[in-house]
DNA sequence: TCAAGACGCTTTAATGTTAAACTATTATTT
DNA sequence: AAATAATAGTTTAACATTAAAGCGTCTTGA
């Protein structure tokens, strides 16, 4: 039994490639959702909330896309969102399948106490990398993550 | 309500990057968890399984540290894959509070089956980049993990 | 020495997550 | 128009995850 795994040049770049990146975005995950876990947000409920703060009222299938979830998950999301009062479920009147979700002026509130926190927390992180480094970085995340 | 969130560069450039690193870290490990899906392995289960396999026996709480998961969590996993037959626990001898974890024969076969597939699997979604970016990608994951 | 604290693991309770089955609504096909 | 299929959301059951409290075991220091 190998003290370490131990395989081809081109096994061995991948492997350490891939666990770096599982490792940093979980490092990442942490440091920044401390944020908003003090409120006691989910990374989910922040997650939608943040979406419906910058963006706009979106239906759950949106969300769920969006957030890299189940539509089971949103569903649950959702309700624990509005039963503190965040955001508000809307039946849609031309399609009546569709739930639309829309933030409502308490969740508003809270983001703009949050938001920009986080963004200043996310910004520190990334400090640790250049601006041209930042750039770069994330070119090569997008094209890792094509095939969604 | 802004369409999207706009701020300065230096918010903006780092929002993206953080946004395109989560992103692609959940599809590199959604598209890298099949491999032991299939068998029924959680993606912790994996974890404790591939480093028992490839490091040896090691006590709980250093798997814990390894995989970035809670003490409490570790305990469930441990017996899950012990409940399987795949790992056994023992007390040590020295300081009875360790608890150390062996993979088994059983488990060894099982990833003697399924760790190359894996490891093709990570293969070919690193092949995205170039290897000379791999290396690079994996400096910047590095710097960005810095904290943990 | 022995009381206090630190440490490793387990348990508990609450919540998050998923896949799969299910309901209701709309679209398509014939 | 009726039957069929597709779609959005919900429910359910099983499991994962965490924080916090609890239980043994060792260590430390008065």
């Amino acid at each position: 039994m190998p003290r370490h795994f131990h395989g081809t040049p081109r096994q061995e770049r991948a492997l350490s490639a891939y666990v770096k990146l599982l490792r940093a975005s979980e490092s990442v995950r942490a440091e920044a959702g401390r944020t908003f876990a003090g409120q006691g947000l989910s990374p989910s409920q922040f997650a939608v909330l943040e979406a419906l703060y910058h963006v706009g009222p979106m239906c759950l299938s949106e969300l769920a896309h969006k957030i890299l979830k189940t539509s089971g998950n949103l569903t649950m999301v959702a309700g624990n969102l509005e039963k503190r009062g965040l955001v508000v479920r809307q039946q849609s009147a031309e399609d009546r399948r569709f739930v639309s979700l829309a933030i409502t002026d308490k969740g508003r509130k809270l983001m703009a106490r949050v938001f920009p926190v986080h963004l200043e927390r996310i910004v520190e992180l990334m400090n640790r990398l250049s601006p041209a480094e930042q750039e770069e970085f994330a070119r090569l995340c997008l094209r890792l993550g094509k095939n969604l």
